[in-house]
DNA sequence: CTGTTAGCGCATTCAT
DNA sequence: ATGAATGCGCTAACAG
């Protein structure tokens, strides 16, 4: 029924050597046999069997791109960028040698990481990209850096993006983690230049290195300044609340702080989604922004340009950290020393962040 | 190096035969030698090798969901539900018989989207899921009919989500059409109720679907409400400006159609996201918004409730739709009648809409 | 440059 | 309920 390589062979009359060689390209064969090949290829609609192919290589051209939360543009602009670089050479229309970039979204669960970890591992994934922050369980610690010394031992290149680097696990091509605690400070630093000086915190989910360190860079900015004394943790916890990264959590965070400190200048938000939900909890408590209180973000996606008023944010080259992890993954550009680099955050200063009201 | 089944049986002192048996779960095995089966897998670390058995059985665990742009949580929301419906089943930490939901960024280009189908096509996937708006050039429709009905010849379920059918490729399994045309059609309805006369389209890119379908509603609207002659061409180009589903395509456009009709009372973006856009160029031209000029987008995407005003748009299940694909691509659904379901589209009344001023 | 030969690791007959 | 044998479709030496 379905056609197979010796079939294309006979039609070219040639070897299934051969038609195996001129559909990898990885060898040298006559211009003329090869014409002849592809022709046969064409005529009977020949599609190479992916799992033989592998079979036989012991190489797979899957590439797994691991991801938090596919619906939030954070993930989707490095996936997106990450995929382009690894399936995007515009392909002859007959699919050559190019690597089937796909994304798996963990929607943030260890197990799930660990699942699809498993799965890429089974299909003998050329690489995997794991974006955004970590869990910080030590138990799944242990075994994800269990797992991708065994992906990394069976040949399978490792590339994390927008998370920090795992103890243990040094077989990684290369480990892309963004400034998120210079952002957090520099943000903060930003605020209480403006005069702030109460100022609350929507954290995101526990147990996440991304949410661990902006909040690290908050509080030492606020420790700094001396507005909370650094050895006070029951004032830092009284003036944070921890919730998921989205909009809701925003909202309902937002809501508690007011009720733990009505006298509030400043929200600064684990991120820009988070952020938005801020401000409409605000408004709705009949709160300007940023006249009775400013509020900022964090990641600055596309839509916090657009909001009324602008939110002030930190930059993060989502697009370009994406990017370059996909052509790490590739083997196409040269990892940073020590196989470590710090991507830099950007302080956006706009419209939702003011000096407090005298 | 790496360790087969063979080891695994070794270990446990049966056959290979026996392995492969319990691993897959679908013949009866004594419980006795299942346990001892089980250990040694664990002791030795062992992980099936997803090539070999795709190969020997013809068939893989690979389902694949092609999206047009994972950056935009349209798509992230739909492919989010259909990869938990895929995938979801809570693994048993061995990664047992579950499938492997991975989703693919095609850009928007009808070269990758083939490319896609191809390397799925070479995988042998189980399944594939295309969401969004289709292309409506003849020679791609022509090709993705003829892909398509070649994957279903193959085994694999194709199913079409927030996509209308395809002409001419009845193998699918089933399609989930939403009402564009209908929530077009009643969103503009409701902008005339209100008193508009004179309403600016922002429309997606030309030859898709879902552009067309939305344009439609909208002149179906108008021409019934008489503002335009359902054969005044010119002036409904007029009054109409293609881009892409992004905010700066929406900013660009909605400065040309206030170039064009400066009395403009109302302007309909393509979707949210562009009526973002549409929004940020009415601001900077000193429009308030809904005071001087409405605005509608569509989908109503997580951040329509958020913005400032709230805005009118048209409800799309995104989630309900995508989690349908996801069991429908699995069999876990009976597929509409005649495979082709409508799904309908709401109206959601907010603040970014108001009567024009007198 | 091209043909021949051997597996790759597993699922599945068919026996027992 | 379990074992032995066969082949899935392809790539990679090895010859020539």
């Amino acid at each position: 029924m379905t056609v197979t390589l010796a079939d294309v062979a006979a039609r070219a009359r040639v070897s299934p050597a051969t038609v195996s060689r001129v559909l990898n390209g990885n060898y040298p064969v006559a211009a003329s046999t090869r014409e002849r090949v592809l022709r046969a290829v064409d005529e009977l609609d020949y599609v190479l069997n992916g799992p033989a192919s592998s079979l036989a290589a012991a190489t797979s051209d899957l590439v797994g791109i691991l991801v938090n939360d596919i619906a939030d543009p954070f993930f989707g602009i490095m996936a997106g960028a990450a995929q382009t670089e690894i399936g995007g050479q515009e392909g002859t229309g007959r699919a050559g040698g190019e690597k089937l970039a796909v994304v798996c979204n963990t929607g943030g669960s260890p197990e799930r990481e660990l699942t699809y970890l498993t799965l890429l591992q089974r299909q003998r994934a050329a690489a995997v990209v794991l974006t955004g922050g970590a869990i910080e369980d030590p138990a799944h610690i242990a075994a994800m850096s269990a797992k991708l010394t065994r992906l990394a031992d069976a040949g399978t290149r490792v590339v994390l993006c927008g998370r920090p680097p795992l103890p243990g696990s040094d077989a990684i091509v290369a480990a892309l983690a963004f400034d998120n605690r210079g952002g957090g400070r520099r943000l903060t630093e930003h605020l209480i230049a403006l005069g702030h000086r109460r100022i609350g915190y929507v954290a995101g989910p526990v147990e996440r290195t991304t949410t661990r360190h902006r909040l690290e860079g908050h509080r030492a900015a606020v420790a700094a300044a001396g507005l909370v004394d650094e050895k006070d943790v029951a004032e830092q916890e009284r003036l944070t609340v921890h919730g998921s990264y989205d909009r809701r959590s925003g909202y309902d965070a937002t809501l508690e702080l007011l009720r733990r400190e009505p006298s509030l200048t400043a929200v600064v938000a684990a991120n820009d989604t988070v952020a938005l939900g801020a401000c409409a909890a605000l408004r709705d408590q009949g709160l300007r922004i940023p006249e009775d209180i400013s509020v900022a973000g964090f990641d600055d996606l596309p839509f916090s340009i657009d909001v009324v008023p602008s939110l002030t944010t930190v930059r993060l080259p989502l697009f370009e950290a994406g990017a370059r992890a996909g052509r790490l993954a590739m083997g196409n550009e040269t990892p940073p020393p020590g196989g470590i680099a710090t991507i830099p955050a950007e302080l956006m200063v706009r419209g939702s962040t003011a000096p407090p009201r005298a």
